[in-house]
DNA sequence: AGACCACTGGACGGATTGTCCAATGGAAAT
DNA sequence: ATTTCCATTGGACAATCCGTCCAGTGGTCT
């Protein structure tokens, strides 16, 4: 039920090169392009590879500023709320936490006072008590899954980071 | 500089059909093969479209245990704390954010009791001051960005859930 | 008017895809 | 040890798509 090597290999190779077709794939993996094509089909169906959807990004089309917000919700409009943040096109995700009734959102705005605007309309609901946003500076990790895919896979971690010598 | 209507339908498309290829996707917008690959290209090569890669689906993996740390820095350990971080496979992105040396990062484990050993490795490093961490119980809103493309692309939101007039 | 640019519709060869097939290999079950 | 099961291999096939040219058209800006 886990993924082994060979899917593991595959999955990054995918990630690296997203062009790269199943013919491609399998000259680069070593292995026969029925197996490829098995590997990947599995792996669909199976849910570890969810799509191959295009990333966009937010930045790209105007919406430089990213925020968090936690907001305390409360009790039984939990429905409500996210029906509603659901409509703001500026909530990329929004999540129920652990605590009294909390959520975190992810957000993005044309600028630190464009953000504002956005704050408003989410909170501007009933069922928002409370509502603390914290503006991203930084982004040191942007969203990846390599690392965890290799450490399923059972691929040591790649010698990225490590000082010394890397490759000779 | 932004998205005309064409490139949010475009990118809508192509989020909800990755299979078509460039000749579907001249089909079913209706405009000629080259404009799609003219249109593909600048998305791309501006940056708009950071590329294709598969969505892999962490609790697929064996990690169904998503959370979301905060994190006190001590002055000046900053560069130290994310290349820490970024060694750590379960950290999937990592953000500096307002606040003192604070930064905010996501985790997946393995289960609730795993998280610990997670959430140990992670804080188990000299310039991380304090952390408080939030498990993700649900996710109502997935990491979205169709609803923001189609308004940057100026294109109406779709009558998912209001079915009458809008937000009055 | 002229220049510029995006789009169109078409063409070309090369490459890839989806889908079959029989043969091989190893591992688990009997 | 023998049988059974399954993943992999290497090959084949037609159908399709890709990358890349091209000339013609329409709209827009100078």
């Amino acid at each position: 039920m886990g993924v082994d090597r060979l899917d593991g290999r595959l999955i990054q190779l995918l990630a690296e090169e997203p062009r790269v077709g199943v013919l491609e794939a399998s000259r680069r993996l070593g292995v026969a392009r029925g197996t490829v094509q098995a590997r990947l089909d599995r792996l669909q169906s199976s849910g570890v590879i969810r799509g191959f959807g295009p990333e966009v990004d937010p930045a790209a089309l105007g919406y430089p500023v990213t925020a968090f917000a936690t907001l305390e919700i409360k009790q039984g409009q939990g429905q409500d709320v996210r029906a509603h943040l659901a409509t703001v096109p500026e909530v990329l995700e929004l999540h129920t936490i652990t605590g009294h009734g909390d959520m975190l959102c992810r957000l993005v705005a044309r600028s630190n006072a464009d953000l504002q605007r956005v704050i408003d309309r989410v909170v501007g609901f009933a069922g928002i008590v409370r509502a603390s946003t914290a503006i991203v500076m930084e982004n040191p990790v942007p969203l990846r899954i390599i690392p965890l895919v290799r450490q399923a896979a059972g691929i040591s971690q790649p010698p990225e980071a490590p000082p010394a010598g890397d490759d000779r």
